[in-house]
DNA sequence: CGTATTTGACCGGCGC
DNA sequence: GCGCCGGTCAAATACG
């Protein structure tokens, strides 16, 4: 794994290079100085493994302490069943304190009496890892309250582009009119955007009359089969299991959103800046960037993109087939990358989805990793888009569910936020495939 | 009859 | 200032 991670920034540099927007430098010192970075990067790829072997230690220990039940190593673990691997707790989060605080007024009112913090389903990591301390205060906290937090509190001077709410696009292949997402919403408005003859839809959560989060579903023009839903704000009511595994997604990719416009203003803002921009480097895995080098990135999404557009910063997760996708690859999880078809892909739904397959998908292969991307050379089964499928993902997945793990963990050392997001949906689907307890 | 959806009107931001 | 466009509103309509 390691040695395709190298791999992906040997290759990664490459794209790079290629999308340098401005090539001011002969190409040869550029190469100089794209493999002095590459250096770089591999040197902080051991530093982040260390990293993660250390907080594997601490999520064992906590692990342990939380439920001793289960003395199985997480991460460590080579011969449980993949529900057994995963036991990540979205929990509440006794030690949470709110260092910026600003209490949510719109949190049912209910929880506002004592204790309340703690009973509230938080969008996170039940456990705190010895990150740092701004990292520890991390949560899934409303995107769209912490860009106004942000903003408000400790204004940069680098960052005064008037950017409107972040916006996370879920770019899925899905048959249906919208991708279930666990979430209750109404549709309030219909329009035909320019540029694309398939309406867009709007729709309002209404899990809370008073919840601000809103999304569109549009059909890509280019690809009717792929639904591009897009959500703005966050909710502040709790959520079900099953919604908060997407909304916890799309609030760390807002939260990375908002923590890359913050730490790399000069990129990004000259992305930001354009009206309508986006300024991708695709990596041969399909990662995408904005001009920022990789190696300045908290973490990779693949099929990520960072974009603007009417001022709106957006992040992109294309969670259909790579169209970046390098042939020129050597990398096994790359080339395996899937398209998602609408039964196999996101399931974030509950229950009673429309989409009985995917529930079915879940129930057998819980932990579906390649919702983030990455699949592992072995994995085959989303190759043939079929109901066959389910079976290969039955009995593949405890090889599956290491490797994922593996990967999901490397994931999680590389960025708070996407480790709460992710937790939040390994437990969601975790919960979901064992008929766990609900919300 | 209550609720959800549809759809044309309206509003505000933005570019020219 | 004007027009375009995205987004929202709200009355009308559909549905269970």
């Amino acid at each position: 794994m390691e040695k395709s991670m190298f791999s992906f920034f040997e290759v990664e540099e490459e794209h790079d290079d290629q999308n340098l927007v401005s090539k001011t430098s002969p190409q040869d010192a550029e190469m100089g100085q794209v493999r002095q970075e590459n250096q770089n990067l591999k040197h902080k790829l051991s530093t982040v493994l260390k990293d993660y072997e250390t907080l594997q230690m601490h999520f064992n220990d906590f692990f342990l302490q939380e439920n001793p039940k289960s003395s199985e190593s997480l991460v460590s673990d080579k011969e449980g069943d993949g529900n057994e691997l995963i036991s990540l707790s979205l929990g509440t989060l006794s030690s949470y304190k709110q260092k910026n605080s600003p209490k949510k007024a719109n949190y049912f009112n209910k929880s506002k009496e004592g204790g309340d913090d703690e009973q509230e389903l938080k969008l996170g990591l039940g456990c705190e890892f010895d990150m740092k301390k701004d990292e520890r205060i991390q949560t899934l906290e409303p995107p769209v309250h912490s860009l106004k937090n942000e903003r408000r509190e400790d204004i940069d001077p680098l960052d005064q582009i008037p950017l409107k709410k972040a916006r996370v696009s879920v770019k899925v292949v899905c048959d249906t009119q919208t991708m279930n997402d666990g979430c209750q919403w109404r549709k309030y408005g219909q329009k035909i955007a320019k540029g694309n003859p398939c309406p867009r839809a709007y729709y309002r959560c209404t899990v809370s009359p008073s919840c601000p989060v809103r999304k569109h579903v549009q059909r890509c023009a280019e690809d009717r089969s792929v639904l591009i839903t897009t959500y703005e704000g966050t909710h502040n009511h709790p959520l079900s299991v099953s919604a908060t595994a997407m909304a916890s997604t799309t609030s760390a990719a807002a939260s990375m959103l908002k923590s890359t416009s913050s730490t790399s203003p000069p990129n990004l803002t000259t992305a930001a800046t354009a009206s309508s921009s986006t300024t991708t480097f695709s990596g041969h895995n399909g990662m995408t960037y904005n001009s920022r080098p990789p190696h300045q990135y908290p973490f990779y999404l693949p099929n990520t993109t960072i974009s603007t557009y009417q001022s709106h910063p957006t992040i992109t997760l294309d969670l259909t087939s790579n169209p970046h996708f390098n042939k020129s690859t050597s990398s096994n999880f790359l080339r395996t990358q899937p398209r998602f078809s609408s039964s196999s892909c996101l399931n974030f739904s509950s229950p009673s989805s429309s989409c009985s397959s995917s529930m079915e998908s879940n129930y057998k292969n819980p932990i579906n990793f390649s919702y983030f991307g990455r699949q592992t050379p072995n994995e085959t089964f989303y190759q043939k888009p079929s109901n066959d499928n389910f079976q290969n993902q039955s009995s593949s997945s405890s090889n599956h569910s290491q490797e994922t793990i593996a990967a999901a963990t490397k994931a999680l050392t590389a960025n708070p936020s996407f480790r709460s997001a992710l937790a939040a949906s390994i437990t969601s689907l975790v919960r979901n495939a064992g008929g766990g307890a609900r919300i």
